[in-house]
DNA sequence: CGTTATATTGATAGATATCAATACGGGTGG
DNA sequence: CCACCCGTATTGATATCTATCAATATAACG
């Protein structure tokens, strides 16, 4: 979802002190601690598993580089993507509430991610992190919700406008262009994730495109016209 | 949805207590505490509202009798159903993690809800109240991600089953009948959850009703087929 | 007992799923 | 380095389900 494949992402730790997101700031601050603690870091090749459903939570994991999904079996069903999440965000919440993760979260490009273990080794007064990640779990209860909406209302375009609309404000939130980016994911995935099938994702991506609204080629995407793009998606905003 | 419109509930203490979900059986808990703390309730006319979206939110309700729904209204366009909650459910987490609530909740029937006011008066190490509400916003993720896949998967007729077969084991747990219930929330409320149109609600519940698998009377509900129904919902079991 | 909200039922149109065939592209191995 | 191959994506034709529109029925409430 980087503007191409190897780029090297901005610096990371002076985005997200500009970030309203608390836990990335407070593991900015982690990493610059007296004591010289330095979270673990974990590189993952594309396809490579974080956690898999049902595995013990031992933390969290924010994104350093790179770009996963998560996503849920329903019962030996098909796979349920609940979410992207590129580099600055956080993966894995759901796990740390109950000790067990609810989904699994994969690579969909070569990744680098930074570990949160569980059981807190560090001052907590200087970082309360039961607090952040408390917040953090409201916010993506609020980002569930927001997926609902985006997921059964309007139609195929409507839908696929609105996913476009909340990366590339994220994109940009994260220092990446916000016009001009690759999907990492697969039309599955995208698919899976709007509730449509592969077939539909392709067909809008042609139908915006012959709106003007983009450039589409492959996974590489280029939004021609922001304005556009909101206006063809009226309701329920993400952000 | 109780059994019947003005029926109390079963001894609500003694059936939290049999629950697995912490907060009920803290809240029994801290009801019989020896300081003789009692949480305040509110006593709620149908239709009133608990909390708005924007709302300060001051702490968590656990319901006692009756009904609620809650719901979140992207950016002005339509409600957006995100949940039902009986007795012995826990209402308002989104609020809890970000100060602020992020949706609504309206009463479906004469409802009494017990408040968890935000700012803990009580003994922490006696009831570890935080960690209880990190377990249950775990949770309530959870139902936001098996929600998702009820809204987007299958037929009107598989959401429903879905719907229902979830419903009755929330009721059976809560120590009400599993076979036969009212639906407090209207057909509009039913199909914003299930992501339907009302008259397709209404036509679902005929079809089911019409494999023998239910009775429907309006809102009075009564599962014929419980397997019949489990069949009609192969993928994704809500539980 | 009337009035309004809610629910049912029917007819039709429309969007997306499905089925099928082809094209593209990245990675592997010869 | 090229060719091959499999996963991925596109495109077309058609079927199907649900939304929509419209009319009526029922229930709730004052």
């Amino acid at each position: 979802m980087t503007a191409a494949p190897a780029e090297t992402p901005p610096a990371l730790c002076a985005t997200w002190d500009a970030a309203d997101t608390c836990l990335p700031c407070g593991l900015a601050r982690l990493e610059r601690h007296p004591a010289g603690l330095l979270l673990p870091h974990r590189r993952m090749r594309r396809g490579e598993v974080l956690f898999r459903q049902g595995d013990a939570a031992t933390g969290v994991y924010v994104v350093r580089a790179g770009a996963l999904k998560s996503s849920i079996c329903a019962s030996d069903g098909p796979e349920q993507v609940v979410g992207f999440h590129v580099a600055g965000e956080v993966v894995g919440l759901q796990g740390w509430a109950c000790g067990r993760h609810e989904g699994s979260a994969v690579a969909l490009e070569d990744t680098e991610v930074a570990v949160l273990p569980r059981a807190g080794a560090w001052d907590d007064a200087a970082f309360p992190l039961e607090k952040a990640l408390q917040r953090l779990l409201g916010r993506e209860l609020e980002r569930a919700h927001r997926h609902l909406v985006l997921a059964t209302r309007g139609t195929a375009d409507q839908r696929l406008a609105g996913f476009l609309l909340d990366l590339s404000q994220r994109m940009l939130a994260r220092g990446y262009s916000g016009t001009e980016f690759v999907l990492r994911m697969t039309r599955a995935d995208l698919g899976s994730y709007l509730a449509l099938q592969i077939e539909t994702v392709s067909r809008s991506l042609r139908s915006l495109q012959d709106q003007r609204l983009l450039e589409v080629d492959g996974r590489r995407l280029r939004i021609r016209d922001l304005e556009g793009l909101r206006q063809a998606f009226p309701a329920a905003a993400l952000h």
